[in-house]
DNA sequence: CTCTCCCGCCACCCG
DNA sequence: CGGGTGGCGGGAGAG
């Protein structure tokens, strides 16, 4: 397991590497598990895998240790890539004494020193030429830096509904040393976060993690005082003077829109008194005073968008105009960072508004609108819920549980399920039905639910207020907006990468943010390619994909394609939203990898550009199959049900339950569309039955679980979907018995070339072809190279236990993550199937399991392959081993702490 | 080019 | 006074 010797090979293989060093410098691998994860994300460059023995030397040397190779950054030096890069190189080779200095940056900067020095030692001599090509490959995009994905790892560390007697307490340095940032990173993250109370600063370098319990309320609390603060007015006069501006631009747009309050005084926004942000000179300007005056300003402002220069006019105190260009500058920066956070939280999300001349970005709220939950209210919000779930499937069940627990503070999968499945059984043809009858599968998936878990969170948040959005405090014009209640409003004004399209299609007014809004979901449609960025950030409760924090998982629900059930013709922007919310992820570059970019623009349209036909197809469609229905929306209701539900319960239904046997075929097939990706052909069978399903309006609700590769999955995410996953289920009835599910792995953003695997679920059948490579899955994929995947299979201990794991109340939040247990083959499967990128290989596993299986995750072969990179982080990577190790150690958001912990006392 | 926003210097301020 | 915090803005990546 320790490899401490760094080989070049090594370097080439970042996994391996780095799962070993993280795992040396854990020791704990189970600190690291997580941290690996986290790490992972920096990591591009299989390098820093190498910085193992640094790592070790971390442990006992801060110095060194500190370097983590997560950071690839640091490397600069050692990267060559870049012509900054270069000169940096040079300029260390040259000047020794620059050399030392930037290792003191290491020091600090644990992670990503490693890499450095790692990389100043190694790659002087290693980086040579095949060496540099790989890092280059590897080397992190942007993206994959930024402070969004950061804090999605961040959040994923912690339970969002922390139960009350588990205190977390966070401290900076490990999750600076875990995440392979610099602890100045963290306290951006942590500023923002604080401002929401969602951590409170404890003591030096410690933060108490709250999670979201409180969020109603300080987002109550922010709206009453942006009320108070007239940011609406001021937001509204804002705008329009944008508008106006972008009219003198574009000519004649603006129209309504927004109201134009004028009253450009209301820029006093002293501070408001939100509770925790204090404010003192330099705390005026503080992040958190600012991060809270943001969401004061969404949640004052009438569509609840706002673009960052007119935040940042509000935010500067008064000066609308951009007088201090620098002022201005700097408030827009901090905005970004807030924004990313935010995004994070899934809180908010980028949407453009277009207007003729161009698009203008902005933020939409996404988070609740209703701030007042009470637990009937949440326990509405699991009814509404409900029909969802029942779509789709095991996973929406758990969502009920994690509702439920997250509400009661106590977490039981299998009461959660049995409500759920009295629920469902009430429901005659509900789809749920056929899951009860798996029964099991539910809690099997148990681990799952952590997942889901979160999902629930969201959807309480999210999707319960977006219920309420109807009748929406603030957002009249949503309700309005939707013909379904819900958020479909909210959503489909989120949306809008595509503003373009939105735009031209739509009449808007430039600045008629919540017409655009509408209308642009609509138009969004082609999120698929979204999906594949949403992988990445943020996901949005309401929307489409869910971001599981703890655990990185994430759902996609098929079903926010809810549709616009009957009339809504708006609703298909559900659609859109999910779009938006992709594009505003940023985690473009997964998404864009597979499909490339996906335009959004039709859903099936050929026009999307990029390969998309099939990729696009596949995996979006998958995602968001044309009808769309938000989850939100689903959440919002029981409208669903309601409406189409009954259609897609039925497809469902015959979808899964013949599916189950066929396995995942067609309904697979058409979930999964990244099957396709070779064969177009084949989509279009697929999406027939989707088309008619929409015609029906029922929406297929296509539900993937996407489990991110936290730790280690070296950046693979998976996508289980959830339709296909009945099928699954059914082949294996057995509550107990380990699920194959269907899968897909998606590459990171980083993988970016990486096709997306899919295994199809081979229902029942588990596969033991775990080549290292990946043998062709039942279903195809196409990913003409990749192989197919294995089926992936969830169980308890895929091994056999029959039981779900159980997740302990407190364990809950924790468990997300870990919740999955995978069998062992999944994780080969995984592995093999990308043989391109070996990342796939191990993460799942590793992932997934949980307590029990043991066996499994060990990848047989694990092998790296040369691009770990793309994961690679280095962390992430590592061995198959550590990984299993890691994993297996049930993580905890706890245990990552003190997986941290350890590690932090080393660092320090 | 513009938009983003990473990076890290260095000042503030607390213990 | 040392070190934790975090404002700030240069500058570079991405589009």
């Amino acid at each position: 397991m320790e490899v401490n010797c760094l080989t070049l090979k090594d370097l080439i293989s970042p996994r391996q590497p780095r799962r070993d060093f993280a795992i040396e410098d854990g020791e704990n691998v189970q600190k690291e598990n997580i941290f690996v994860d986290c790490s992972r994300m920096a990591p591009k460059t299989p390098i820093k895998n190498e910085p193992i023995d640094l790592s070790k030397q971390k442990l006992f040397t801060p110095e060194r240790n500190p370097m983590t190779p997560v950071k690839l950054v640091d490397r600069q030096q050692a990267e060559p890539w870049t012509p900054t890069a270069n000169l940096k190189v040079l300029i260390s080779a040259a000047s020794p004494d620059i050399r030392d200095r930037e290792k003191k940056k290491g020091l600090f900067r644990p992670i990503e020193n490693k890499d450095d020095a790692f990389t100043d030692s190694l790659q002087l001599d290693v980086v040579g030429d095949s060496a540099v090509d790989e890092f280059e490959k590897q080397r992190p995009s942007r993206k994959q830096k930024s402070l969004g994905l950061l804090c999605q790892k961040f959040l994923a560390r912690y339970p969002s509904y922390p139960l009350s007697t588990e205190k977390t307490t966070i401290s900076l340095d490990e999750v600076a040393v875990s995440l392979g940032v610099e602890r100045r990173r963290i306290y951006d993250i942590v500023n923002v976060l604080e401002s929401l109370h969602l951590v409170s600063r404890v003591a030096k370098n410690q933060y108490g993690w709250h999670g979201r319990h409180s969020l109603p309320k300080t987002l109550r609390t922010l709206q009453r005082l942006g009320e108070e603060q007239r940011y609406e007015e001021q937001m509204a006069h804002l705008q329009q003077k944008e508008l106006d501006l972008l009219e003198y631009k574009c000519g004649e747009r603006k129209r309504d829109g927004c109201a134009e309050s004028q009253d450009p005084h209301l820029l006093d926004f002293s501070e408001p008194d939100c509770p925790s942000s204090s404010a003192s000179s330099r705390k005026d300007k503080s992040l958190r005073t600012m991060s809270q005056k943001f969401v004061m300003l969404l949640l004052a402002s009438k569509p609840k968008i706002v673009t960052l220069g007119a935040a940042a006019k509000v935010l500067t105190e008064g000066s609308q105009d951009t007088a201090d260009h620098s002022k201005f500058k700097t408030k827009v920066r901090r905005l970004y960072d807030i924004a990313n956070v935010l995004t994070s939280l899934a809180l908010i999300k980028k949407v453009h508004v277009t207007e003729e001349r161009g698009r203008k970005p902005a933020f939409k709220w996404i988070g609740p609108v209703d701030f007042s939950p009470s637990d009937e209210e949440l326990v509405d919000v699991s009814a509404s819920v409900l029909p969802e779930l029942k779509r789709d499937t095991y996973g929406h069940i758990q969502f009920c549980a994690n509702q439920k627990l997250a509400r009661h503070g106590s977490f039981n999968s299998v009461q959660a399920s049995e409500k759920i499945q009295r629920k469902v059984n009430s429901e005659p043809s509900s789809p749920y039905r056929d899951k009860q009858e798996s029964g099991g599968y539910s809690l099997e998936i148990g681990s799952l639910a952590a997942v889901y878990r979160q999902k629930i969170e969201d959807t309480s948040q999210g999707g319960a207020f977006a219920r309420r959005r109807a009748m929406p405090p603030s957002g009249g014009r949503d309700a309005a907006a939707a013909p379904l209640p819900s958020r479909s409003a909210d959503s489909e004004s989120c949306a809008s990468p595509p503003a373009n399209r939105v735009l031209s299609g739509a009449p808007t007014d430039s600045q008629a943010f919540s017409a655009q809004n509408g209308r642009g979901a609509v138009s969004l449609g082609p999120v698929a390619s979204d999906a594949a960025e949403s992988l990445q950030p943020a996901l949005l409760p309401g929307q489409p994909l869910v971001y599981v924090p703890s655990a990185p998982l994430f759902m996609l629900c098929g079903g926010l394609q809810e549709a616009p059930a009957p009339g809504a013709g708006p609703e298909r922007d559900s659609r859109g939203w999910e779009v938006m919310a992709a594009e505003h992820t940023s985690s473009p570059s997964v998404p864009k990898r597979l499909g490339e970019e996906r335009r959004p623009q039709e859903e099936e349209g050929p026009a999307t550009k990029r390969q998309s036909r099939d990729c696009e197809e596949g995996p979006l469609s998958l995602v968001m199959p044309k009808k769309p229905s938000d989850p939100t929306d689903i959440a919002s209701s029981k409208n669903m049900e309601t409406r189409g539900s009954a259609p897609q319960e039925d497809l469902r239904r015959n979808g899964q339950l013949s599916a189950a046997k066929e396995a995942s075929g067609k309904a697979l097939a058409n979930c999964f569309v990244s099957a396709e990706w070779g064969n177009p052909s084949r989509n279009s069978e697929i999406e027939k039955p989707l088309k008619e399903n929409e015609s029906t309006k029922e929406p297929s609700l296509l539900q993937y679980l996407y489990v991110q590769s936290p730790a280690a999955l070296n950046g693979f995410n998976v996508l289980l979907s959830g339709h296909q996953t009945p099928p699954a289920v059914g082949a294996s009835p057995g509550p107990l018995p380990p699920l194959s599910v269907p899968c897909m792995v998606v590459p990171s953003p980083t993988l970016g070339p990486f096709p997306l695997v899919y295994s199809p679920a081979v229902p029942g059948r588990v596969p033991a072809a775990p080549g290292p490579l990946p043998h062709a899955g039942p279903a195809p994929f196409g990913l003409s190279g990749l192989g197919s995947a294995a089926p992936l299979l969830i169980g308890p201990a895929a091994a056999g236990n029959p039981k779900p794991p159980p997740l302990p109340t407190a364990d809950a939040p924790l468990q997300g993550p870990r919740a999955l247990s995978l069998s062992p083959v999944t994780s080969r499967s995984l592995r093999v199937t990308q043989p391109e990128s070996p990342v796939y290989r191990g993460h799942q596993a590793s992932v997934a399991k949980p307590q029990q299986s043991p066996a499994p995750v060990t990848p047989k072969s694990v092998r790296c392959t040369q691009r770990d990179t793309f994961f690679k982080t280095p962390g992430s990577l590592g061995d198959p081993v550590l990984r299993k190790r890691e994993r297996n150690p049930s993580r905890n958001t706890t245990s990552a702490q003190r997986r941290l912990e350890i590690p932090s006392g080393g660092s320090d």
